[in-house]
DNA sequence: AGCGGAATGT
DNA sequence: ACATTCCGCT
C-alpha cells in the first residue's frame, strides 16, 4: 500500500467528498437552470425590488407586494412570457411539500422560507440580520481571525487540466455573463429580465460588497442561537466572526461572483440551519475509480484518484461557495506529501491550506474542549427522497468507529458475504444515537409522522417495528406535534414545517464515526455526547435494508410517488460522501449512506 | 386568494 | 426534478 492506513483513511475520506454529485448543480446557484426560490431568495435580497417583494413579519417572511411584477420578473428570467402568478404561485405550492415554503395563512401574498430546513449550504452566508429591521450583512467569509481567503475564482485557478473536472458552463464566458444576471437568451426576443441584470450590474460597479448583502436580510431574527456563527448573536461555537460586516473580504467572491448562475445571485446568502447544522446534502454517486478497488482486499489510491477528489472536492467548494466551513471537517487533513498533486494542479494546496487554516480555526474552536482537533464527524443518512428511499437509505445506524475498524469494516463486508443477521432494531439504539444537531431537528423527532420518513416506516415496520412505533404509528400528517420547538414562530402555521423532514436523521441517522478513537473501540459516546454503535451493528442494519430494498424496491417507487415530502433542502456542500461497500454476491455496490454532517459544535 | 391534481415540458 | 400550464374546487 502506498499509503499508511490513517492517510488512507484521509485519502477515502477526501476521495468521497468528492463524487460526482458534487458536481451535480442541485441546490446550488449558479449551476443549472435558476429555481423560483433562488429566484425569490435574490429579488428579496436587491432592494431595488423591495417594492415588488421584501421581507416582511416574521423571520424568513415575506410578502408578494406586486404578484404580477414578480411573476413577470421571473417569467423573463426564464424565458417564460406567459409566466404570471397564477402559474408562479403553483410552483410555490410546489416548494410547500419540499418545505422549502410555506404560505402564511391570512396574509396576502405572504410566504415564509423555512429556513428551518432550508439548510442552503450553496449559500452558506445568508446573513438574516440580527437585528429587528436593521439591515446586516455578514462578509461571505468568517476572515476575522482567519486566514481564510476564496481563491480567485478563475478557471485557471480552480480547475485542473483534467476535463472531466471541468464542470459544464462553469466560469465560461457565458457563465460569467449569466453571473451578472444576464440570462437574456430568451431566443424569442423576450428579454426583459434587464431589470435584474441592471442591478446586479450596479453591486458590480462598486457599491461596496457589503451592500448586495442586504436585500437578503430579514427584518428579525427569531433565535439567536439559531445565528450565533453569523447571525451576530452568541458565538458557542467559538468560530471566528468578523467583528465588522462593512469590511467584508477583499477576495471575497461575492461581490462579483464567479458562479454561472443567475447573478451569484445568492452569494452572500447565509443558511441559518447551517451555522448550526452544517447538514451536507449528498447523493453519493459511485465512482469507479474506487469501486475497483474496494472488491478487493486492499485499497490502492492512485496519485489521479487523489488529484481528482482533492480538485474536485476544491472545486467544488469554490464553484458553489461553499462555506468555508466545510473545511472544518476535515480539520487536520493532510495531503500526503509522496503523492500531492503537482504545482500545476494548485487545488490540492488550495484545500491544503485550506485546511490548515482551518484546522487553526478548529483548534481555535476546541479550546478549552477534551479534544483539541477531533477527527470526529457525525454522520447523516442520505435525505429521503424517493431514490434513496428505493435505494435504501433511511436505516443508517450510527457508529463510532476507529479508522481501522472503519476500514476493516468495509472491507470485510467487501471481501466476502457479511454474515450478518436481519434483525430488528432496537429502540432503545435507535432513540439513543438521536444526534439533535439542529434545534430544528427537535420538530422532526416529535413529528415524524407526518414526514418523508413515513413510507419507508410503513414498507418497514414489521422489520423495525419497535423503532418506528416509538414515535407512533399513525402517519396523518394532521396529528398535531406536542410544541418541541423553540425556535419555531408561535404565529406560525407551525404544523407545515413540523412535518419531519428527517426523523430518520432524528431517530436514525447522526451516525458518527470518532476517528480518534482506539481501533476495537466501541467508543458509545462520543466527547459531544453522541451515541454511537458498534459498527457491527451499522453494517447489520445495512445490510438488513438491502436486502428489503432488494426485495421490494419498485414496489416502494410505486408508493413512493404519492408521497410528496421529501427531503429537507440542503445545498451539496463537498462534504464526504457515504462509504460504498459491495455486495459480494450481486457484487452490487452499496452505498451505506452515511453522511458526515460535521464535527459536534456544542 | 389560495389549493392541489393532472398533464406536459425542459 | 422542477417547473409550466390548465383548471376545478374552496
Amino acid at each position: 500500500m502506498p499509503f499508511p492506513l490513517p492517510v488512507l483513511f484521509l485519502i477515502l475520506i477526501l476521495g468521497f467528498a468528492f463524487p460526482e454529485w458534487a458536481y451535480k448543480p442541485e441546490s446550488s446557484p449558479g449551476s443549472r437552470q435558476i429555481q423560483l426560490w433562488h429566484f425569490i431568495l435574490e429579488l428579496l435580497r436587491k432592494e431595488e425590488y423591495h417594492d415588488v417583494i421584501a421581507w416582511q413579519g416574521d423571520y424568513g417572511e415575506f410578502v408578494i407586494k406586486d404578484p404580477d411584477e414578480v411573476a413577470r420578473l421571473w417569467g423573463a428570467r426564464k424565458c417564460k412570457p406567459q409566466m404570471n402568478y397564477d402559474k408562479l404561485s403553483r410552483a410555490l405550492r410546489y416548494y410547500y411539500n419540499k418545505r422549502i415554503l410555506h404560505k402564511t395563512k391570512g396574509k396576502r401574498f405572504t410566504y415564509k422560507f423555512n429556513f428551518n430546513k432550508l439548510v442552503l449550504v450553496n449559500y452558506p452566508f445568508i446573513d438574516m440580520g440580527t437585528g429587528r429591521g436593521v439591515p446586516q450583512s455578514a462578509p461571505p467569509v468568517p476572515s476575522g481571525g482567519t486566514h481564510f481567503r476564496f481563491p480567485p475564482s478563475t478557471p485557471s485557478d480552480v480547475l485542473s487540466s483534467s476535463e472531466e473536472l471541468r464542470s459544464p458552463g462553469m466560469f465560461s464566458s457565458v457563465a460569467r455573463r449569466m453571473a451578472r444576471g444576464s440570462v437574456s437568451d430568451c431566443s424569442d426576443g423576450t428579454s426583459t429580465n434587464s431589470e435584474l441584470e441592471e442591478a446586479v450590474g450596479a453591486e458590480e460597479r462598486g457599491v461596496g460588497p457589503d451592500r448586495g448583502f442586504r436585500g437578503l436580510l430579514p427584518p428579525r431574527l427569531p433565535h439567536d442561537s439559531l445565528f450565533r456563527v453569523y447571525g451576530g448573536g452568541p458565538n458557542p461555537a467559538g468560530l471566528p466572526r468578523p467583528g465588522h460586516r462593512v469590511h467584508p473580504d477583499p477576495m471575497s467572491p461575492f461581490p462579483v461572483s464567479p458562479l454561472p448562475g443567475p447573478g451569484g445571485l445568492l452569494g452572500p446568502t447565509l443558511s441559518p440551519a447551517l451555522s448550526m447544522t452544517p447538514t451536507p446534502h449528498m447523493s453519493y454517486t459511485p465512482s469507479p475509480s474506487l469501486s475497483s478497488p474496494m472488491l478487493g482486499s486492499h485499497f490502492s489510491f492512485n496519485t489521479e484518484d487523489m488529484k481528482h477528489y482533492l480538485q474536485a472536492h476544491t472545486q467544488s467548494v469554490y464553484n458553489y461557495h461553499l462555506s468555508p466551513r466545510a473545511f472544518l471537517h476535515y480539520p487536520n487533513i493532510i495531503i500526503p506529501q509522496p503523492h500531492r498533486p503537482t504545482p500545476e494542479k494548485p487545488a490540492a494546496h488550495h484545500l491544503h491550506s485550506l485546511s490548515h487554516s482551518l484546522s487553526q480555526q478548529a483548534a481555535d474552536r476546541e479550546e478549552g474542549q477534551q479534544h483539541p482537533s477531533p477527527f470526529k464527524f457525525k454522520l447523516q443518512p442520505p435525505p429521503l427522497g424517493r431514490k434513496q428511499k428505493d435505494t435504501g437509505s433511511s436505516l443508517a445506524a450510527s457508529s463510532s468507529s476507529s479508522q481501522s475498524s472503519l476500514f476493516t469494516g468495509s472491507l470485510n463486508l467487501a471481501a466476502g458475504p457479511p454474515k450478518i443477521k436481519v434483525e430488528p432494531i432496537s429502540d432503545i439504539e435507535s432513540e439513543e444515537e438521536v444526534e439533535v444537531t439542529d434545534i430544528s431537528e427537535e420538530d422532526e423527532m416529535n413529528h415524524n409522522e407526518g414526514g418523508i420518513f413515513t413510507p419507508t416506516a410503513l414498507h418497514h415496520r414489521h422489520q423495525f417495528n419497535n423503532h418506528y412505533q416509538a414515535n407512533g404509528t399513525s402517519i396523518s400528517p394532521s396529528a398535531p406535534p406536542p410544541h418541541g420547538n423553540p425556535e419555531e414562530d408561535p404565529d406560525d402555521d407551525e404544523e407545515v414545517f413540523k412535518t419531519p423532514a428527517t426523523p430518520s436523521s432524528a431517530s436514525l441517522a447522526f451516525p458518527l464515526i470518532n476517528l480518534k478513537s482506539e481501533p476495537g473501540q466501541a467508543a458509545p459516546i462520543s466527547p459531544g455526547g453522541t451515541r454511537c454503535i458498534p459498527l457491527k451493528l451499522r453494517f447489520k442494519r445495512r445490510w438488513s435494508e438491502d436486502q428489503k430494498m432488494e426485495a421490494d424496491g419498485e414496489r416502494e417507487e410505486a408508493e413512493d410517488k404519492k408521497e410528496k415530502h421529501e427531503q429537507p433542502i440542503i445545498g451539496s456542500c463537498g462534504l464526504p460522501a457515504p462509504l460504498p461497500y459491495f455486495n459480494q454476491r450481486t457484487h452490487q455496490r452499496i452505498t451505506l449512506g452515511y453522511y458526515i454532517i460535521s464535527e459536534s459544535l456544542e
